[in-house]
Formats: C-alpha cells, structure tokens, sequence
RNA sequence: GGGCCCGUAGCUCAAUUGGCAGAGCAGCAGACUCUUAAUCUGUUGGUUGGUGGUUCGAUUCCACCCGGGCUCACCA
C-alpha cells in the first residue's frame, strides 16, 4: 500500500487518530515566542555550554521537512520557509499524548514545539520539545528530500510544492521582491509619485502589440487588456505630474518563450523637461543601485556569461552598429546613408537573409538588420540609441534628423530590457504618426497603433518636454537570478490548462 | 504555428536487438536514547501520458492525440 492514493489514505487515517486522541485537527492559531528564523538567528553564536546555562525557552512553528528516528530519542527538522530548526523529541520529556501525536506525524505536517533550546553532541542548534502542538496536516505525499523536484512543469504548475522543497526558487522570488522594492526606494528618492493607470482600455496603445479583447457587460463595451500604460501615464504628465511612475504589469496576446510571459511586469516611468540622455544616466544608475541592493554585487552570472552593471555602459548607434555589422559581414561596404535608402537597406537585408517585406520601410530594415546582426552579442549592458522614426511612433525626432527620434533600448543578456525615448509631445505630428500606424493596420498589421484622439487632445493642452522609459522586471531579474526562463521568475506562469483536472 | 527532444512507482532515475518493468528515497511493519541524505531487517506500491496499429510478444517500432522542454517565427 504505497502508491499514492494509498499514501494519502494513511495520511489521513493518521489524521482521525488524532481527532480520536482529541486532538484538534486544525486549530485557529499558535502563538509562538519566535519564528525559526529568529530563534537561529539569536543563537547562531551561542556556544552550548552557554545554552546549557542559561536555558532559553523558545515556543516555534513549521513544517516537517524530516524525521528521525530512534526509538525513544527522536529528532524532527522544522522550517519556517526560510530557515530550518532541529527539535530532539523524547517520549520521557513531554506529556504522554504529547507523544502519542509525534507518533502519527509526516513529513510534511506543520506543528508547534516549546522547550528549552541547547546543543547537541554534534554541535547542531536544536528544540529539546517539552510539548508538541498539531498544526495542520499534510495530506499528499511530498517530493523526495534528496533530489527534491526537478520536473519544471510541476515546479510551473504547482509553485506551492516548488517553494516547500527547493530553496532556490524561493531566493528568487526574495531577490525579484528585492529588485521591485529597490526600484521603489529609487524613484520615491528622486521625487517621482507611484501611480496606477488602467489595465482595462477601450483603446490598446503606446505600444506595438496584439491585445486581449475582453467585454464589459453593463457598459455593453468592448476593451482591451492594456499592452502598455504609456498613453495615460503622458495624459498625467500634460495633467502636472512632473515626475510619475508605475510598476503593473502589462498583457500582450502574442508567443509564449524563455523571454515572453502573456502577462509581465513593466517599470514605466516619465519626468518632464529631460530628454533621452538623461534617462540613460539615469538607467545606468539605476539597474547598478538596483543590482546591489537586490544581490549584494555589481555582477551576476547568466547563461554562463558574467554580466556588469557597473557604469557606464556600452553605446551603440543603431544604423552606425548595423552598417559596421553588416560591412563586416558582407566583407563589402554598407554606410549608414545606405540603410536610409529603402532599396539599399533592402537589398542589405536580402543578402544577409533576413526577411523584408513590402510595407517595410528603410527604417523598419535598418532595425532588422540591426536586431539580426547584433541582439545576440548584446549580452553585457548596452544602450543602443537612435532609432528610426517609422518603428518609434511615439518618440520625438532629433531636432538635425526628422528621420531619426531620440530613442534608446537597453539590452543585457542577449534580449531587450529598457526602451525609453524623449516623448513626442507635437500633437499634429502625433497625429501624423498615428495616422501612418493606420495604413499599416489598414494593410493587415495588427500590431499597428490604433488612433487616440482623446491622447492627442491631451497633447493640444500641451505637455511639457518629457523623457520615458519603459524596463521589464522579469527580464531583469532573470538577468540578476541567473534564470533562463521567464517562467523561472514568474510564480505562475501560464501553462495550458490540462483536462480533467481542476483549474485553478 | 514549424523543427528537434522528453513523458516509466508519491519523488529522482534504470530497463541490452522487441522477450517476466527495476533501484534509491518516501510509505508500511520492526530494532535502536544525540541523529544530520541516520543506520539495520522485512515489505507494499505500476493501465510505462492516452488511443489505436504492427507483432507470438511493445516501456521499446509506427500513427494520431494530450502535456512539457529547447529552438525558429512573432514580440518586450
């Protein structure tokens, strides 16, 4: 009887023991002295003949990770989460149904424990339980101790299980909350006011990106999830928030990969009166603030590449790297007045094999010859700047190049992580460049933008010369934690639903 | 969506050319009063992801389906 309905069958079983010895299956509350993490970290120094001296009383809870057993002397491994704590459990110490309940406990059970703490003979830090206090059962069966649980679609789809069992996965979702609330502390330091736009738009802007549709039912309206909170976060800078930023997440209904989740997490920020320059000082400050107070270093380790983000970064000039790239590749001469020419570009990209199609501009080549060229080689930070104005609708040109807007993206690891631009804020020419993204849906992209009145009525009022920036957390902290995947750093990651099972 | 790979006990993994489906841990029964993946003895546990097919015989070969991973495309 070991499969695993029966094992569940035994766990419970255990169970009704309890309740018949009067026991409390699952009682409201346990008032402890200390947690685990408290108790250790008081006592980590503490030599044992100064514990035996002083007798301190400790009263702690959590869950069975291990039992051993010897007869009479027994010893049980608690963990609050974070930290583990030896209990030495004796029958001879502790009230007789005291003991009756540590004879009907699994691995996996949560309880409470008092007693005095000292050192065994191995010099391990440990509870002497003069009483035991049942907590909740552990009803299924839990991964092996040893080689814990590695199957990553169970890691994915039962993060519970994960988080019990591989203490790793469990640093990463502390240094993603370290990261998120670092990025915090630096933007409240600089003045700038957290705020929360909507998730739900009737309009899917201020990006290029295929939306989820949903529909509300009083208002008989259509909307769509947002795919960025761009276009309100601007309406609030016109509105006199100077400085304004929001951490949400954001919902794009495209593929799923190692660096794409249907819904992940944007920083979006926006100041007035500074430009794109300001923001990349600002990023490089940021992401080397943010990485050593998430990590305790400059450097972390990712897909065996070792990544700085101690300043300044790398800059390229997108249509310089990809004239230069393709120049080297080629083994002829590509100028950056090539790629400003379409059927020059074009037959730049043919012959590298990249795909070129007719409603592509120069620039929509030129930073596809750039991406194909160079994306996988960015793997230490780097800031790429100067975009092409047909593929940045929402950046302002540079005042020398109308074919060029002050635009940068950061990358890392090999992937985007940063976009940030000074903002177009002329509502004619906005309107123009929405118009533009209108022929192209109109020729059958639907990742094109959609026209936004009420924004460029917002422009009309006028909105201050501004610097925004967009930076994607997963993707950062992928990059601090070492994570391959996306889903690593995502608590639940969304999986296709399997049948005959219930969806949570 | 395309290509390649994977799915065996609760967990981690084996299984020769197609020839009785195994181990460790967990579980169960027992021994043991300071263990650290405790140890020792005994022991239960399988619709080999699913449905078909080929075959005397399928975990193994084939088809389809379900789920996952990597990758390409799309994108951040």
């Amino acid at each position: 009887m070991a499969n695993e309905v029966e094992q569940i069958a035994q766990r419970k079983a255990k169970l009704e023991e309890l309740v018949a010895l009067g026991v409390p299956p699952y009682p409201v509350r346990f008032d402890r002295s200390a947690t685990i993490s408290e108790i250790v970290g008081a006592h980590t120094d503490t030599a044992g003949d100064v514990l035996e001296a002083e007798r301190p009383q400790a009263r702690v809870a959590g869950r069975i990770l291990s039992i051993r057993s010897f007869g009479k002397a027994n010893f049980l491994v608690l963990s609050d989460g974070l930290t583990r704590l030896q209990a030495y459990v004796r029958a001879d110490s502790m009230p007789e149904r005291d003991f009756e309940i540590f004879k009907r406990l699994d691995f996996g059970d949560h309880v409470g424990v008092s007693g005095r703490v000292f050192r065994t003979k191995t010099n391990e830090l440990t509870v002497f339980a003069e009483s035991i206090v049942f907590l909740a059962k552990c009803l299924l069966p839990l991964p092996e101790k040893w080689h814990g649980l590695t199957d990553v679609e169970i890691r994915y789809r039962q993060r519970y299980l994960d988080l019990i069992v591989n203490a790793e996965a469990r640093k990463v979702f502390e240094t993603r909350a370290r990261v998120v609330a670092g990025i915090r502390r630096f933007m409240n330091a600089r003045g700038f006011l957290e705020v929360e736009t909507p998730m739900m738009q009737p309009i899917a802007g201020g990006a290029l990106a295929r939306p989820f549709v949903t529909h509300h039912n009083t208002l008989d309206m259509q909307l769509y999830l947002r795919i960025a909170p761009e276009l309100y976060l601007k309406r609030l800078t016109v509105g006199g928030f100077e400085k304004v930023y929001e951490i949400n997440r954001n919902f794009r209904n495209e593929g799923i990969s190692t660096q794409h989740n249907p819904e992940f997490t944007m920083l979006e920020f926006y100041e007035a009166y500074v430009d794109y320059q300001h923001l990349i000082s600002m990023t490089e400050e940021m992401l080397a603030d943010v990485a050593l107070e998430a990590t305790g270093g400059l450097e972390c380790q990712f897909n065996g590449h070792t990544i700085s983000f101690a300043a300044p970064f790398r800059r390229l000039s997108l249509r310089h790297a990809a004239a230069e790239a393709a120049t080297e590749r080629l083994g002829r001469a590509v100028t950056e007045p090539d790629l400003r020419d379409r059927e020059n570009a074009a037959a730049v990209a043919k012959a590298l094999g990249l795909e070129v199609k007719a409603s592509h501009g120069a620039g929509k080549i030129a930073t596809t010859i750039f991406e194909g060229l160079w994306e996988d080689q960015l793997v230490q930070p780097t800031f790429v700047y100067d975009f092409p104005t047909e593929v940045s609708p929402l950046s302002k040109q540079r005042p020398d190049d109308p074919d060029t807007v002050e635009r940068f993206e950061m990358y890392a690891g090999g992937f985007e992580v940063a976009n940030g631009f000074s903002e177009l804020n002329d509502p004619a020419e906005q309107r123009r460049r929405f118009e533009d993204q209108l022929k192209d849906r109109a020729a059958g992209d639907s990742e094109a933008h959609q026209m936004d009145e009420d924004y460029v009525r917002a422009l009309e009022y006028g909105m201050p010369p501004t610097g925004g920036e967009g930076i994607g957390i997963d993707r950062l902290v992928m990059l601090l934690t070492g994570s391959p995947s996306i889903r690593d750093v995502i608590l639940f990651p969304l999986m296709r639903s399997v049948k005959n099972e219930p969806i949570s």
